[in-house]
DNA sequence: TACAATAATGATACAGAGTCTCAAAAACGA
DNA sequence: TCGTTTTTGAGACTCTGTATCATTATTGTA
């Protein structure tokens, strides 16, 4: 039961819009790029509060960026040190990350999952 | 088998002391203050050798400013969005993530497992 | 409808974290 | 010792993201 404000701005929507068609990780200068003659601030107002209401995710990267994505079917993130893809890799541990942290009296809101090193593609091309 | 430069520098080395020391998650401007007269350049470039190295761990949060741990035991984090606590979870996914990735054809060089809630403590003040 | 109150937006100044550049100092090697 | 390489520090700079605030749009109501 989220508890932030539940209504979706105009612009909430054409940034969701954007990220659900992109069907990739996008930064929010590529998003502010996305939708001309908005402002910044806008972005970024709208970014956190898709994010409180759990219709996007947001992964903050070793590279100290953020990349947001539209939720669909929880999952884990690579990335190579290479090439800086960002692959999703179908697996989950939710559950079982929830029991051991609930044995420690904490409540869960979101996991993050991800690896980093070196991708099937790059290392073939070495 | 790291394949960075393998050296230590005293800088380096008085940034790993006080890690090792500290026993908490410093951020680099923390590390900084305790340095009396070293440059901030300095502290940043120790730190990324450092890690390069797999002596220290960084740890990039959602808030976008990164910590760095000495590496000791593998374990998973719990980040609490009330209070801002950042606790150790003694537990180990690595193996079961390293098969996942290694199907997927990536090698993993560094795993990172977060979450992010509400802590015990929080949870009771309320 | 008209009007007041509230919410959303955009421009821009600002802040924080981290990087780059470059010259001085230190360490190294012959 | 003396020249070469590495390390360091100061400070300018970049890049994300935030805060402020006036303008615009929306909403609710008389
Ligand atoms: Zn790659
Ligand atoms: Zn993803
Ligand atoms: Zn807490
Ligand atoms: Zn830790």
């Amino acid at each position: 039961m989220p508890r932030g404000r539940e209504k979706i701005t105009p612009l909430m929507h054409r940034v969701l819009q954007t990220l659900s068609a992109s069907r990739v990780h996008l930064t929010a200068e590529e998003i502010l790029e996305c939708l001309e003659g908005v402002g910044r601030a806008t972005v970024y107002r709208a970014l956190d509060r898709l994010c409180e209401q759990g219709l996007i995710n947001r992964l903050s990267l070793e590279s100290g960026t953020s990349v947001y994505e539209y939720v669909r079917e929880p999952h884990m993130h690579f990335v190579c040190r290479e090439c800086g893809n960002l692959y999703d890799i179908p697996a989950e541990f939710a559950s079982s990350l929830e029991q051991i942290m609930t044995k420690c009296g904490h409540s869960i809101v979101k996991t993050d999952v991800t690896a980093y090193g070196v991708c099937k593609n790059c290392r073939m091309a070495e």
